[in-house]
DNA sequence: GTAAGTGCAAACCTTTTGCAATCGG
DNA sequence: CCGATTGCAAAAGGTTTGCACTTAC
């Protein structure tokens, strides 16, 4: 974990993003939770490395990240409030619908289905959205 | 789109549920824009067959038919606050980018992409949620 | 007729914003 | 040191809820 952490922070600075106490507070409670989090939990969590943390902050560098392309919003049928982190670029997560943990992913081959959908509805296909939920081995048991 | 509006009507009815003038607004609106529609959206064309139609009633009326599974939410990177109309079972979404236009499919073979992700996770994939974006016929011009 | 559903307004929650104080490089 | 960032508190959304009235069946 501390290997990706490090690797997220050299990426802020040299997006030429100031790493102060506050973002690595949020940084960190993503990176060790290993599960989707929402703000509130964030907040929460990161109190305890950065007992000044603001909400305000927290939605604020949870956006910056999200805009970075280091976090990614997790949606679910009714709720679409929490985070994860993600890794550079096209992503996907894999969920555990019992303990929340997080896993990103890039691979997925869609291009099949999106072959068939474009040739049946004359849409040209840019970008899509996935994620697969259920049990991890740990929950499984 | 008024058999689709029939067929729901007819599911409803089934499941036990009165159909009144603001509840049928709600599914109209849904089903004349073939397009995702935020609740204000929805509230504003359903005023138009149903002038008293509130904003409680808008949300109730969502509600219910997200819990029939009549109604999904349609997600996107920041803002997850638009529905669609879906059709019984299993459904994704195929969305225009440009003007909003959705379509609902059922048909997503990605038995080759689970197996694999299973095997490399050890999780045991229950569930999963797609959607497609890009520009329809009409909007690639 | 009666229980389910509606509209209204108030309550709620989450998220955003203005601003003076603080901090990182 | 200076501008970016923070915490706070207030504002702003969007969504939900209590309640008396209305409506579908």
């Amino acid at each position: 974990m501390s290997d990706n952490e490090h690797a997220i922070e050299r990426a802020l600075r040299r997006s030429g993003v100031r790493l102060t106490r506050a973002r690595r507070a949020v940084l960190d409670a993503l990176l060790e939770a290993e599960r989707h989090l929402t703000a509130a939990q964030v907040h929460a969590l990161g109190r305890q490395s950065c007992p000044s943390l603001s909400l305000a902050s927290v939605y604020r560098t949870l956006a910056l990240l999200q805009s970075l392309g280091h976090v990614q919003l997790v949606h679910s049928d009714d709720d679409c409030q929490s985070y994860a982190v993600a890794p550079a670029g096209h992503s996907h997560q894999l969920i555990c619908s019992a303990c929340g943990w997080t896993y990103a992913f890039s691979e997925c081959d869609l291009s099949p289905l999106v072959a068939d959908m474009e040739a049946r509805t004359g849409f040209r296909i840019v970008e899509h959205l996935l994620e697969l939920r259920g049990l991890c081995p740990k929950c499984r048991e």
